[in-house]
DNA sequence: TCAAAAGTGTTAAGTTTACACCCATGA
DNA sequence: TCATGGGTGTAAACTTAACACTTTTGA
């Protein structure tokens, strides 16, 4: 028997992936939302997606969509998981695959974001969304706050120097909850990657405040994280 | 514009699900695998798989191919996600979702088992598995490591009524690490929906070995399990 | 009578939490 | 000079880890 046979008896699907976008700013989470001038739902607010290709992969094509809407390359993103019910989308039947993406949200391309009409949205005041969406932002929101516990993936979402007060804003705004700022402090100082640099930030506050960088060299070697 | 118009354009995959069955025999984590006797790659070993099909949600579609091998219905199973390289099966390209179930090893149905050619494996003791099974199975064994030490599910894994050193070598097997004896025991006696039956196991040793059983009621009041 | 698995508490080490004041600066 | 955010240490509470002997019974 020719393999095409044994596939060709079976059927075949519109495979989607989303995308969940997600920045720090203000002291918030935020998630970048499309309000869609396109059909389906025109006028609802959506994540960003599209369609995966021939000629690609699904990591490949979230790595796409984003870049489609932020300009942005080589960013970190990670699969939050297959959305897979029969009338997920009432259009016609898409299977769509569900990825984070955490970005500075000082980085992207503001013109190309403005043109596909989106918006960045406080994840504590997000709007109805479509389809499964907002199962996928919950997911996808808790996926990474497990992560963000347990790997430096929470650099990404600031600028390479950072302060320990961002950085801890931050990941109050990743666990939804306030921490105590020399328990925390602590917890940096013991975690080796975390480097002082000698510059200082005087935009935050009159006396200034010490300026920290992540060291990726250093994080591979030693693999632990702990925040 | 009709909608159609708006999805027409895109291509459309073959989708698939691939399962990762665990059951626990003897002090041992096993997976059901299947021998090809089918091709592509007859004789090789692989997961047990299915296409999806029109008329069922992937979650859907990943219950029936269980049920066609072991004959189970209404098992614990869990999405791992998707798995979408473009040449991961070099029949066709086939996006497959990845799904792990956790059955009692003593329930399912031997004869259909046999039927598919599928045979109990000792997780440690794996076989080369075609196009990306390995990756799934490592994936979905973190997954279920993850979950089991916060929800549960590995009671899935054990009959109804089951002794404290069943639990604990169950437990062994998962994190692949021996544990104190003393302390196991202490932890259960303060996992509440832990249920001392008045049954006595009399086949494990000379002695007899009280019998457990988890009170599904009470978890799901408390919702509070670590091991 | 003895081999084999079941059962049972205590202490030390390590981790986590709670908590309050001084410092440097620009306005 | 004072309002603002930056920076610092210690003790108590809690959690985790280490550890060894007695019990029961069928062969």
């Amino acid at each position: 028997m020719p393999k095409r046979n044994f596939y060709r008896e079976h059927p075949k699907f519109y495979v989607a992936v989303d995308c969940i976008i997600f920045g720090f700013s203000e002291g918030n989470l935020n998630l970048l939302l499309l309000k869609r001038n396109f059909e389906p739902s025109r006028g609802k607010w959506s994540l960003m997606g599209g369609f995966v290709q021939k000629d690609e992969s699904t990591d490949n094509a979230a790595k796409r969509v984003l870049k489609e809407l932020t300009g942005l390359d080589s960013v970190f993103m990670e699969q939050v998981g297959a959305f897979g019910e029969m009338e997920r989308d009432p259009g016609e039947r898409v299977i769509s695959i569900a990825y984070y993406a955490l970005i500075n949200i000082n980085d992207h391309d503001r013109e190309l974001v403005q043109s596909h009409n989106a918006l960045w949205t406080d994840i504590n005041k997000l709007p109805r969304l479509i389809f499964d969406h907002r199962e996928m932002v919950e997911k996808a929101r808790n996926r990474m706050k497990q992560k963000a516990g347990s790997e430096p993936i929470g650099f990404n979402l600031l600028p390479k120097l950072f302060t320990l007060t961002q950085l801890q804003t931050l990941y109050e705004a990743i666990y939804g909850e306030s921490m105590d700022k020399r328990n925390f402090r602590k917890r940096v100082a013991e975690t080796e990657f975390i480097e002082m640099t000698d510059e200082i930030d005087k935009t935050g506050s009159k006396r200034g405040a010490r300026l920290y960088r992540m060291n990726s060299d250093i994080y591979r070697q030693t693999k632990k994280f702990k925040i």
